[in-house]
DNA sequence: TATTGTTATACTCTATAACTATA
DNA sequence: TATAGTTATAGAGTATAACAATA
């Protein structure tokens, strides 16, 4: 538990992170903002999704996600499946168009980041991503559990640096 | 330096990030979306300041500046006199309905985040803030320079002593 | 009746450019 | 000519609600 001003100071700190975001998004491809970017990304590293988890992912609503899902149909760089075992859902798959142009994003950020952070060490860099992976958690899928602070996985230690896999099985939907 | 997959997690936490922030701003009053909250927050740190500044501290264009400025002053919880000194300037400054409006946000935001940041030590938030904090120099931020603070509090800047990579882009002007 | 996904509408945030009024 | 600020316009992101198709 932390003091007011110590959340006040936070809140700065959340609230001027928008500068980052939009310095990231502004060396991006112009026919690639950052929701068909999420969308690859996400693809690219959970495999084939139907729509409705790939919402979960993004945590937009799913409206959101059809949207930003269509603009990168269009580009050729996902495709949608009709999904055989149930005919309302659609398989999203990347493309091999699609693979290359994660690529090109990777390679952006990488660049970027590299020469922002170019005095960072790599442990100062590994606790910003647990630190990060952390916040996230504890605000966790506060969409699907409002007011319910689910004791059952609560990290308390941030976890490995890379965090490579997730847990996949999880299924909560936005609740109607 | 880090290494690519290591920048590869880092964006991913920039981009889940966004969730953070919907929910951040769900709490917020419904006439006082974030750009509003920003302005108010910003003079209520830094004190009476002009639009450029301002500007500058928001880190966007002085144009979006004016629109959030427009909002607050029309909910009179600023008040905008002309600049003795220079007749183009406009001061800024927050009126004391204004001071009752950054209260409560400071109230809903600390409500929220003493809430999901309930099993995080006063460390780890601090900690947190130091990070985000040198991130966000790194980006260039123009915020390591202060302008004028407020009687309350100074403005800690918990970094490592190290320079930014440009100093002063004043980059919240379309260039003529 | 419930769920998956799409579309229509509206709102917020942002940048660019054109404009004014001062300097 | 240059600067401080405003406004118009456009684009991206998001949520809600209404809708179609399927379970």
């Amino acid at each position: 538990m932390a003091e007011r001003t110590q959340y006040e100071e936070l809140m700065r700190q959340f609230s001027a992170f928008g500068a980052v975001r939009r310095e990231l998004g502004r060396i991006m491809p112009s026919d690639c903002p950052g929701g068909s970017a999420a969308v690859l990304t996400l693809l690219d590293r959970y495999g084939d999704m139907r729509m409705s988890k790939l919402a979960e992912l993004l945590a937009v609503d799913m409206s959101v996600t059809s949207r930003h899902v269509a603009h990168v149909v269009d580009r050729g760089w996902i495709e949608r499946s009709p999904d055989p075992a149930d005919k309302r859902s659609r398989i999203l798959r990347l493309t091999p168009g699609g693979r290359v142009q994660v690529g090109e994003l990777s390679r952006r950020t990488a660049q970027l980041l590299a020469d922002r952070l170019s005095d960072w060490s790599d442990e100062e860099v590994a606790l910003l991503i647990q630190l990060m992976t952390r916040l996230r958690a504890s605000f966790g899928d506060c969409r699907a559990a409002p007011l319910r602070p689910a004791a059952s996985e609560t990290p308390h230690a941030p976890h490995a640096p890379h965090a490579p896999h997730h847990e996949l099985e999880h299924t909560t939907r936005t609740p109607a």
